[in-house]
DNA sequence: TTTATAATAGCAACCGGTTTCTATACCATA
DNA sequence: TATGGTATAGAAACCGGTTGCTATTATAAA
């Protein structure tokens, strides 16, 4: 890798700027912007005041990079995988990210969030230069990631994935919401249900991919409902896909592995004058931030995205407080069904 | 503010550990490590060997905080105001944050991309406290950021905002773009144009709220179009906006500020039975990936947001790298009419 | 054999902070 | 007057790396 020299005229007060200004030493400076009085060490109100203005007046911020080589802490969470939280159109990591947000800015201690946007191989860690306090995982990490943090021994929590030996996870059911999706849509009398599979890129190999469509084949096989072909292929073209699933093999519904495969399918459906609900019940994996955007009204199975993200913010802060059961723990949330108005009963 | 004082047994091996292995000094061992050869300093095969050999087997890994100190660059770029970019669904910024990122993967010199989550008062800076190479700002700073780029001499560029007096910035023509809507509009045959304002805590004070409301107003007086009441408010509900507008004022088509309100007003017409684009044409201002989730398929006048952040990613590279004209520029981006299915000609 | 030069590797300063230990002045008490 | 404690502040080591400079040895040239 070719090495840039950067030039370096930056200007930038430090730390002994300041106790020149001030004309004290720099361990005073330190000690009173720290507060760091009390203990052994004290100082006059004039040299207080005097530091103190010799700061304000020269514009000092502490370079947190020096500081967190002794103090061995940032106060900071970092976000792993942020591509993911804006790889498309609602997301659900877009929610997980904006709900362990605000938890992190309402929290006692001062916590700074940033997400990491780059894209990693799988061989270099996803970790940031600096140190951190905690990290939270979108959907999985790269093995580097995780042995970085667990022998620093980072508190981390993995969000819609599996940890490693130390760390917690919060992740959603996606056999038990897919079990309710096919049987609410077998309650409604749907006897042959189609299943639209992700696309071919998004999130390759995560368990949730699996998890849906194995759980749809074994869940329509026990209620004795007719499997739509289709269902083993990515969704490359959903107008393709519909007309052989209703055209062609009779399907009164779809369940679809996300919320951008249900907006292609509804948008598809549009086009074909296939009516939704009418003549096609489409039901999919999302959360209500994507639901809110489809219309007509999307019935959708929730995925939980934003008790995800504070489950694991706050599951992070215990960690990183060692309060109480501060153990690693695995928690599962129950997908939920909301029935709008893309779900109705077949037409005869 | 109270410290948290974390209990730090961690066994980390640093570079000094690999050098007592190896039985070297520890800058033999930096120099190896780093392919600092060749430039007044070598080593015999046996001893780099050996070092690797060392390295290796204690799981050698470079503190980066230690590092950064040092080389005074982190390699990093931070893009500032990251909760507009996660606050709704398919707003610009996060077509924005996607474009920079992907621009900055694809450089030849690596820089890690991270996003800023934390919402900052207009007091405290945004920025990290570590040193970062370049910036992007989304929409605006505020002014302690502002000042602390331009003292430290940080390159930076603003997206959809202003710049200070060494920065660049990359916006979208707003007035142009409403201009060519009104105009489009009025060429459709429309003379009652309602404008529906944004949601009243979106991006308070921000230059496209002015420009767009402002430009309606001066083209549709130019034009002798009927300008319809409710133009001066927030959209709050938007049935009640349509109600009034529609049926009370006998409007055709509405102008909307952005993709929320677009997609509240088409949802809101469907409810209320106002067939899109029959009864009501609808335009808006938003980007491809917003529009893309609105059926029936929104005409839009494109924001260029993805043109903004490649842009902006390569005038920040520039600038970096010092090369060729490197100075504060700014660009304006026009806006384009993207015609699709929600807007025609009225009915008689 | 002496001297110049290259190859090899270590020493120590430095990055910008924090913190332990030490030093001085001042005041009160014996 | 000697003694000791307290208030105040500085000196220096340290965090974990990088790098300019120096030191030693080996080899080549004079």
């Amino acid at each position: 890798m070719k090495d840039i020299k950067m030039q370096n005229n930056r200007k930038v007060t430090t730390l002994n700027d300041v106790a020149t200004e001030a004309g004290v030493n720099k361990s005073t400076v330190s000690r009173i912007l720290n507060n760091r009085l009390g203990n052994g060490f004290s100082v006059t109100e004039e040299v207080r005041k005097r530091v103190l203005a010799a700061a304000s007046k020269l514009n000092y911020r502490p370079n947190l990079i020096a500081k967190s080589l002794t103090l061995q802490t940032t106060r900071m969470i970092h976000i792993v995988g942020g591509h993911y939280a804006l790889s498309d159109l609602g997301n659900i990591y877009q929610t997980v990210v904006n709900n362990v947000t605000s938890i992190m800015d309402g929290s006692d201690d001062v916590f700074d969030v940033t997400v990491d946007m780059s894209h990693h191989d799988r061989q270099t860690s996803e970790m940031p230069p600096w140190k951190i306090d905690g990290a939270i995982i979108l959907a999985r990490a790269n093995s580097p990631t995780l042995t970085e943090l667990e022998e620093g021994q980072i508190p981390y929590v993995v969000v819609n994935g599996p940890a490693g030996k130390s760390g917690s996870s919060v992740v959603p059911d996606d056999e038990c919401g897919t079990k309710i999706a096919i049987q609410y849509l077998a309650e409604l009398g749907h006897r042959i249900i189609a299943y639209a599979n992700s696309r071919p890129d998004y999130l390759v190999g995560h368990s949730s991919l699996a998890d849906r469509h194995q759980t749809y084949l074994r869940e329509m096989k026990k209620l004795g409902l007719s499997i739509v072909p289709g269902h083993d292929e990515w969704l490359s073209s959903a107008e393709k896909f519909l007309t052989a699933a209703v055209s062609g093999n009779g399907a009164t519904a779809v369940l679809a592995y996300g919320h951008m495969e249900g907006l292609n399918l509804m948008q598809a459906a549009h086009k074909l004058g296939i009516t939704v609900p009418g003549r096609l019940s489409v039901l999919c994996f999302c959360d209500q931030q994507a639901a809110v955007a489809m219309s007509p009204q999307l019935s959708f199975i929730d995925l939980r995205s934003s008790d995800m993200g504070k489950i694991a913010a706050e599951l992070l802060l215990k960690h990183i407080k060692k309060s109480g059961d501060a153990g690693p723990t695995t928690i599962k949330l129950a997908e939920e069904l909301v029935i709008r108005n893309s779900t109705a009963s077949p037409q005869k």
